[in-house]
DNA sequence: GACTCGGGGTTACCGCAAGTAACATGCACG
DNA sequence: CGTGCATGTTACTTGCGGTAACCCCGAGTC
């Protein structure tokens, strides 16, 4: 270890990589995900090929923002769920809180929703073009696979219990964000009464309602 | 109106759309997304300056191409939706019906899952970049009103149905769409059984579901 | 027949962004 | 001193979206 005022490469290069994603999330809440690496190796006060040397390329960089982005939301996401009561108030306070960080930061939501589009190289042969479907958020991924071991742990619905988790936590987390976004869009009700209906709508009522009176039944 | 060799310039230009949308179909699905414009141009046989004359800039093909496709696909799902029998049956029989489409064409798919992108112009200056949380693909927006309003036809659930119906909708869907996603990448189970699963979530299986021995609960 | 007119087509270009050499500088260590 | 190494820069290449300017040819008109 290096004690003179040289400090060892590694916490400084460390140390410096914070820097450059603190400047890039700036550029990217600012300007969007279409920011360019030029407009944040300005902001970072410097130039292209540093940025290209600590990320390697574009989606390096991008991957790096998303995932502290994710693993702050993730947190929150977390202690909603781990909160001490009931069933249904745990449910509800875990969509309000999700709800309440893509309102409140909306920038931050669309960036991380944007789908990784970085794993098809151009001059990718090895598959022709593209086949899997693969094709979500990181953001939505982990979500999804953080509800489903939550669900797996606690909840027992008999034997497929790990499978149907698993379906589950990924169809929630769906659910919870494409109606967050077509809310966030459309504001069409307060945020507690849409986490009143996503929640009923978890609670079966959908299965429970009448038909309307005439229809052939839905 | 012409009857002599030259048609009409408004037929000939519909014909020569919808050739020009079919080879740029072609190439979409050969190469992904990121198809660039010469490429298209150089499946029909043709440069990129006519591709500009008919749709304006690359958005406008794209967009014309969802189209096609989405149309495609909704019908589809409202021929599931429509059928006669239970509830649950239709249910089940609907999101079947969209995973069996995305398992048989991911590059359909997943070229219509691409979020629009072309909200923001470059040199926008109304508004502060970007604001607005209007994100999903445009198909995942059309499926949840059209869902929403088959659910608000025929539901009766009292008071605030419409509202409700517009919540249920995009939530279903969003949790078809992730839950889907997720499935084809991984393929962790036959389509029936996720199709059940999924079914199981919406009558509320999880709210009903026993604490497991020893937790806090979920 | 000469002359314009308009649709379909092309070449050649602009601007811009990603990514990459190749070169320059400062600081520690032998 | 020279070597090594991290840090930084300028200047370039490549590829794409988008456009301007020109071209050709068949049709109608005088």
């Amino acid at each position: 270890m290096n004690t003179t005022q040289r400090a060892d490469p590694q916490t400084s290069a460390d140390r410096r990589r914070r820097e450059l994603l603190e400047a890039a999330d700036r550029v990217v809440l600012r300007d969007g995900p279409h920011a360019s690496m030029n407009a944040i190796a300005a902001e970072a006060g410097i130039t292209k090929p540093i940025l290209y040397r600590h990320f390697g390329d574009k989606g390096g960089l991008y991957a790096a923002l998303a995932v502290r982005h994710t693993d702050a939301l993730l947190a929150s996401l977390r202690a909603a769920l781990d909160a001490p009561a009931e069933r249904r108030q745990r449910v509800e306070a875990t969509l309000d809180t999700y709800l309440a960080a893509i309102e409140a930061r909306p920038q931050v939501y669309r960036f991380l929703m944007h789908p990784a589009d970085g794993g098809t190289a151009p001059g990718d042969q090895s598959e022709q073009g593209f086949d899997v479907g693969r094709h979500s958020a990181p953001l939505l991924r982990r979500m999804g696979e953080e509800l489903a071991q939550v669900i797996e742990e606690r909840l027992d619905v008999g034997p497929g219990t790990q499978q149907l988790a698993r379906v589950w936590g990924h169809g929630i987390v769906g659910m919870m964000h494409a109606a967050g976004d077509w809310w966030l869009g459309e504001r069409p009700c307060p945020r507690e009464e849409l986490v009143r209906s996503l929640a009923d709508l978890l609670w079966g009522r959908l299965a429970e309602a009448g038909d309307k009176a005439g229809g052939p039944g839905f």
